[in-house]
DNA sequence: GGATAAAAGCAAATATTTTGCGTTTAGGAC
DNA sequence: GTCCTAAACGCAAAATATTTGCTTTTATCC
């Protein structure tokens, strides 16, 4: 069961939807994720477990579905000034992020989610981050490579490594991606 | 709970571990994943619930460890007598085993595990093939990048394109990522 | 404002996971 | 080979979690 994203967006629906997500929130800050069950959750948004089943379906999908909220970015990717240091400025805080851990958790959360369109939703997040970036090089007449070689080069190692290997998601390699994403050697 | 390595190796411990796992890749052949539980899979392993419980933890982490093994390759690479040819022939049949419903349930289960170490030895199985067709490579007496860089560059964006956009993990894609790994542009 | 259907609540029915305890058995010591 | 010890297993009862049928509430559309 995919969360749909068009409950009715008013009224009780929309406060259930709510409390359940603050009320995940909460708990992931008090408690470890073993001990984090729907019984639990439920109680502590006010609400009857079958209303969470029903609408979510499992933890699993649950937790994904709060994590993607956390992926939004908020803010538009900082203007250095050029384009080599607005990705590494933009990678460096989002490799930060993802190489913590609540963050590997999260992407962990993501992962294992049954149903693809959340993946895609959290690719999208980043990609449309990096297509500010990019849009911004072509205004000030540089001329980058396009937006998914740069997703390819830079967000993929980046994103492998910290899933697979997260000791080597370091920052000296992400210097490495952009400058090989940007045509350097 | 690590599925431990070292449980006793011999006599009844190890014909239960055969006996579960048979029973998990017969069943996953037969039944889609949503009724695949752990009292089924001991009903068929003839072992009791309460055995895998001790021994596995939960669904996740058992199917995270009947999956790896299937990441296990058997074969080394096919030598096709030069390194761009073998990363590519390699390559797509990664990315076909990957892109596969199978296998990217496979990377799904993986990434739900909550062992890291479990993760990393899936990474570790790629990286020794590649591993291998560099080491034939140098022996050759061609100058390729390092494994590293050939893993950030190939398997980085494969895997990333797989799990959050697998329609845009093609073989025309892979052939880019080893001309660019290669220092080509 | 009233009709209608989606979503929530409640509680009983199922299914699962956990646990305590007795039994089997692998692996080591002699 | 036999004995000892502790790891694994089996079994069944207890605790939890999940599903389901039915009722009630309430957004949303006319």
């Amino acid at each position: 069961m995919a969360t749909r994203e068009s409950v009715r967006p008013g009224g009780r629906s929309a406060r259930v939807q709510q409390a359940v997500h603050t009320a995940v929130r909460e708990l992931q800050a008090e408690r470890s994720r073993e001990d984090l069950t729907i019984p639990v959750i439920a109680a502590r948004a006010g609400v009857t477990p079958s209303t969470i089943y029903r609408r979510w379906g499992n933890l699993n999908d649950l937790l994904a579905d709060v994590t993607l909220e956390r992926f939004r970015p908020e803010t538009a990717p900082e203007d250095t000034g050029a384009l080599a240091s607005d990705l590494l400025s933009w990678g460096e805080q989002y490799l930060d992020e993802m190489v913590s851990a609540p963050g590997r958790q999260m992407l962990c959360e993501i992962m294992a989610s049954a149903d693809e369109t959340r993946r895609q939703r959290c690719f999208q997040y980043a990609r449309e981050q990096i297509a500010q970036i990019h849009q911004r090089a072509v205004t000030r007449g540089e001329t980058p490579p396009d937006v998914d070689t740069l997703m390819d080069f830079i967000i993929g190692p980046l994103i492998y490594r910290v899933l697979y290997d997260s000791d080597s998601a370091t920052p000296e390699r992400l210097r490495e991606w952009v400058s090989r994403a940007l045509g350097g050697v």
